[in-house]
Parts: structure tokens; C-alpha cells; sequence
DNA sequence: TTGAAAGCGCTACCAC
DNA sequence: GTGGTAGCGCTTTCAA
């Protein structure tokens, strides 16, 4: 079946209340009733009133395709996210929510998948104009936006960093917090230790491995340094790769994970073997999911505050479509290492 | 800072190419333009390779306020939930964005966080044109969406029943899974079961505590019939609800679940009160999530198909908007009774 | 096969 | 303070 067949399906829902119809109930000019209920100073209460009257009672609503043609904004702000069914990201869209709605925005969320035409689809609301910003937590901007007119001030990125100087961004600081859970297992004497990481082609999880790396080599134990690659993020690959590590005959003291995901996936995976965690394997994870605290062990874990990366974020695009101010700049939120049973620490 | 002040400070972003533009530059009619990229046959195939190439080049998007004007429809499709960073719905979603996006529809996804004015402030979107149909999973359907003309045709339920015989709905036979998770226990020889209950405000958690009740009767257990009510739904409530029963003395040999994240804050509870699982107390949850297969130890549950609730409910609403054909019929989804450690058996 | 022209519902400018 | 009206960018009927 195709689109254009699908969409010329009769969709009949009658004619809707237009505000001509107002305006001939209330005696009044349409423009009166634009003003109206745009609240301007230059009706009197009294028209107001009786106007605002008749909408209530006729249920009617403004046209909203008419409005965007007209004022050309949509009003809407695009998320765009790998997979909404990722336990990170929803958390990062409710912060976003918050902040837009607050100020007439309303949020449109899609999954990209990783597929290049679903970017390339998404990325077209804004050139149509039914979005007027958009939030990417994919780490890559299409092309296609690139053609839109000051594209740059009409996106941000999120949690994932986007290679371009231009783009105002939020995130927390990778290296940093990896450093910090690297150092901690360290100080708990471990000297055989893993890290379980996400792909190389995502500057997060690169940042997150560089400073596992160096962290290492600064101890002293540069030759133990080993990382795993994990393309897919996800529990069940977490798992697949602690087995075949399992199997390879590689036995570490403690394995960092990319995130908490990876880390559920790996500590069953372990638990399978026979390993008893902390007492044979630490665990350290990324993300403070919500699972992480209740999991037996409970897993230690860098908290990244994704909520509130949602709201800077939705404040950054909204800051920075504004022409008549400055381009806004890039925020670094904090992390914190949360310590739980999982590495004994 | 207010909502219309908002609105209006300067989103600057130069005009766009229209089709005019694209008109002029291959030196023929607007109409001509328009007919050639809806591929109508009432073009040469020259003219419209040669409008097709000219869109390519100045990279020309159609201008989707107009476009909506115009043909009266908006070729999005509102998926309402209550929290989007409930585990449970972004599968679901993920199931709705595959089957629209193949018919030309892309998805807008709101949290009404139990909160009426959210409910009521995202259906307007149907009635503003911004949205051509709404999937309800919120088990309720504002007031304000009823004066839509045949609003019926435009709306479906998924997950959570709405109550009105006309709206069709996707589901699973949540009382039949409670009854099939009980009579497990049952068989196993429990007899002291407790039901940690969802809000019974929710026909979803109200059949699934009839379910327990009534079977636990049937098995001439009704004196052992014990309903804990959560009005909140999360890790945390789980625990928390777990947490008083064991604190009021109460002990019983397993525990069925509104749901799997309730099981998993109250198994960390029981864990924290020493008790062992399954051989002190069983647990049986619901809807299989992720973590349910891989957490210690794993978790019985009753396997919701959350992706085809999807698609289903996606499918469900798109034929239900096609006025030519008759309203489709409601539909329930099998579900899956899936034996972990949890329940020792 | 193509062009001309009439609006879709709304806002904003210009009169009065 | 209110009315008249042009036109946002597009689709679609009617003529040529």
C-alpha cells in the first residue's frame, strides 16, 4: 500500500468551527476575533468577553495549520534519540517537556535507530517547518539540516557530542567521571580491571574508554589495559561479551561497564560462571538507572542527572533560535560516583 | 516570561525556497510543480525529471503548514501515555512508529503525567488538525476530545481499557494472565499469596486483583485473599508497599505483582529483611521487562507482546480513520506465563 | 499536458 | 476599537 494511496483514504470528520463561524455568532469582524484571542489591548472587555464566551460554547480551536502558514513557527521542538526504548533517554525528554511546555512548546519525539533515511526523514521537519528546533542525543547531525538557513541556531545536542564547535551543547564530563570510577577501583587495590565499552564511533563512550586507558597507564598498569568493544549497547550484548571474555580464559578482578545496561547484562553473565560479585568480580556501571539501586548486588555506578540535562538542553535550543540574542554557550552538568555493593567499596 | 512573549521574540531563519521558486527556475506553473511532485500522470515525464532535478538542487522541502491547510490533515499521529520513562511504554511506541512511518504518518508522543490540564492541553492537538488521531495508554479520554466530530473514528486505546464500548482497543486478557499466574502458584502449593496491587482506579490492575481474588476463591482460599493497593506505580512504591506488609507482621509464601518494576523494589525489600528467594518467599511479576530475565534472582512473569501491542493499535487506528470502511473490531493480544527462579518452580 | 485562479483559516496591516 | 483585506504556500478545479 502505498503513502499517497494511504493518505487519500476519506478521513471525513465534518467541517470544524472556524473562526469566521465566531466571528458571525459575536457580530464581529474576524479580525476582531483574531485579536480577541490574542488578547490584544485594542479590543474592549466587553467584545472580549462575548467572544470568548462563544468559543467556550462552540468547543472551538484555533486552526493550527493556518496559524504555522501564517506566523510560520510550529511551536514544536524535535527530539531526536537512537531508541526511545532505551532506559536513558525518556528520563532526558521528560526534563525536556518540562522546560518547552513551560514556554508554548510542545515535544516530538523519534527514534532513529541508527538508520540513516529515519534521520534524514526526522531532520525534515524542520525544513517543512512542522518543527522549529531541534534536540539530537544521536551524536550526528544529517546533512540535510546543514541546508536549513543558521541551522545552527536551530539545534543542540544532548548527552552525545556532536562534532561541530557551532552546536551548543549539554553533556557531563565522560573523561572525568571515567577517571573517577577507574581511580576508585584502583584505590580498592584492583589492578586487573576490564572495561566493558560501547562503541568507538560515539564520542561519549570513546571519551569514556581514552580516560579508562590513561587512568590506567598513569597507575602504572598500562599493560593491563584491556577494553572490549561492545557495537550493540544493550543487556543481552553486555552478557554476550562477559561470556565470551569468560571463555577466553580472561579473569579480571573488576570490569567497568559503559552503562548500567551492559553491566546487568555482564554481572549475570558472571553470575552464570560461577563468580560471586564483589568477592571474585567488582562491578562498576554508568547512568545510576533506575534498577541499579535495587539489583542484587546493588550496582555501583556514576549518576548522570538526566533530567536536568533535558531542561538545559530544551533551554539552550530555545535560547539559541532566539536571533536576537547571543549564540548561547555549551553547558557541562556534574556526575557522581555512586558507591554500592557491587565493588565491595 | 510569558507564553505569547515567547512566541514572539525573533526565530529568524530567512525565507525558504518555495515552490514558486522552484516554478520560476524551471520556467513553468506552480500547479505544474505540484502535480509533478505528487507524481501525478498529468505530467511529462520530461517536465518533471526536470522540476525533480531543480527541487534536488536548491534542496527545496515541501512547507507542511501549507500542505496541511490545504488537504486538511497533518500525517501525525498523538500516542498518549502517563510517563513516558515507564519501562513499559517506549517498546510499545517503538511498535506504533514502525507500522505508521510505512504509511506516511510519523508519531508524536505525549506524558500526561496524570495531570487533566496535560491530557486536555495534548488533545487539542486532534482537535487543532496538528495531529490526525490519537492512541490513547491512558486508560482515559479527556472530555474536550468528545466534541470532535466523530471523535470515535479518530482515537484507540492501547494497554489500558478505556471504557466505552465504541473506541476500539488493543489488550491483553490481563484477567486471564493474573488467573494463569495464580493457579502457577497455586499448583506449586503456596497458599499464603499476597497481591501487590496498581491503582484499582485502573481497569488494568483492577482485573488483574478480581483475577487473584476470584481464583484464589475458587481454590477455597478466600480468607487468604490479601490485596496490597499501591496507588503509585514504580521500583520505589514496590519496596516501599513490601517494606509495611513484612513491617505489620505479615509473611506469605509468595507475592504476585502489579508488575515487574513493583516485583523488583519489593524482592530488594524482602532481601533487606533476609529473606530468601524463592525458598523464604516467591515472586511472580508482569509484563517481562528487560531486566526481568537477567536480575538475581530472575523474575516470573506473564509476557506482554508490547511491540505488536503496538503495531496493532497503530494498525487499528489508521483503519478506524478511514471513513469508507467500517469501524475495526477491538483486539486481544495472547500473553505468556514466563517461569524464572523467582517462583522456584 | 499545462496555466490561471480560487481558496484553505488565519494574522497583520491599513483604514476609519 | 473595529472592519476590510491581502496574502502565507499549497492543491485542485476549470479552461485552454
Amino acid at each position: 500500500m502505498s503513502v499517497e494511496n494511504d493518505k487519500k483514504t476519506k478521513r471525513g470528520s465534518g467541517r470544524r468551527t472556524t473562526m469566521h463561524d465566531i466571528a458571525r455568532l459575536a457580530e464581529v469582524d474576524v479580525s476582531t476575533v483574531s485579536r480577541a484571542l490574542a488578547d490584544s489591548p485594542r479590543v474592549t472587555d466587553e467584545t472580549k468577553s462575548r467572544i470568548l464566551k462563544i468559543v467556550q460554547d462552540t468547543g472551538y480551536v484555533i486552526n493550527h495549520g493556518a496559524r504555522m502558514l501564517r506566523q510560520r513557527y510550529s511551536g514544536q521542538v524535535l527530539v531526536m534519540l537512537p531508541n526511545i526504548a532505551f532506559t536513558y533517554f525518556p528520563e532526558v525528554v521528560l526534563g525536556i517537556e518540562d522546560y518547552v511546555q513551560e514556554h508554548g512548546f510542545s515535544v516530538v519525539v523519534g527514534s532513529t535507530r541508527y538508520d540513516r533515511e529515519r534521520e534524514e526523514a526526522l531532520a525534515q521537519q524542520l525544513l517543512t517547518g512542522a518543527a522549529d528546533g531541534i534536540i539530537f542525543m544521536t551524536g550526528t547531525i544529517p546533512e540535510l539540516v546543514k541546508t536549513f538557513p543558521s541551522f545552527d541556531r536551530h539545534i543542540v545536542g544532548i548527552s552525545r557530542a556532536i562534532p561541530d564547535e557551532h552546536i551548543p551543547q549539554v553533556n557531563i564530563d565522560n573523561y572525568l567521571a571515567m577517571e573517577t570510577a577507574t581511580r576508585h577501583l584502583l584505590g580498592l587495590g584492583h589492578q586487573s580491571i576490564v572495561h566493558l565499552a560501547g562503541s568507538q564511533s560515539s564520542p561519549t563512550f570513546r571519551a569514556r574508554a581514552e580516560a579508562y586507558e590513561r587512568t590506567m597507564e598513569d597507575a602504572g598498569l598500562g599493560e593491563k589495559v584491556n577494553v572490549i568493544v561492545s557495537e550493540e549497547y544493550s543487556i543481552q550484548a553486555g552478557g554476550e561479551r562477559m561470556n565470551e571474555m569468560l571463555e577466553a580464559g580472561v579473569r579480571p578482578t573488576a570490569v567497568i561497564c559503559a552503562g548500567d545496561d551492559m553491566a546487568l547484562g555482564a554481572m549475570h553473565a558472571a553470575r552464570l560462571s560461577g563468580l560471586e560479585i564483589p568477592r571474585d568480580i567488582a562491578f562498576i556501571g554508568f547512568d545510576d538507572q533506575p534498577f541499579s539501586a535495587v539489583m542484587n548486588p546493588s550496582l555501583s555506578t556514576i549518576q548522570i542527572p538526566r533530567r536536568e540535562m533535558g531542561m538545559a538542553g530544551a533551554r539552550l535550543l530555545l535560547a539559541n533560535m532566539d536571533m536576537t540574542k547571543d549564540k548561547p554557550d555549551s553547558i557541562l552538568l556534574p556526575h557522581k560516583l555512586i558507591v554500592r555493593e557491587s565493588c565491595g567499596g
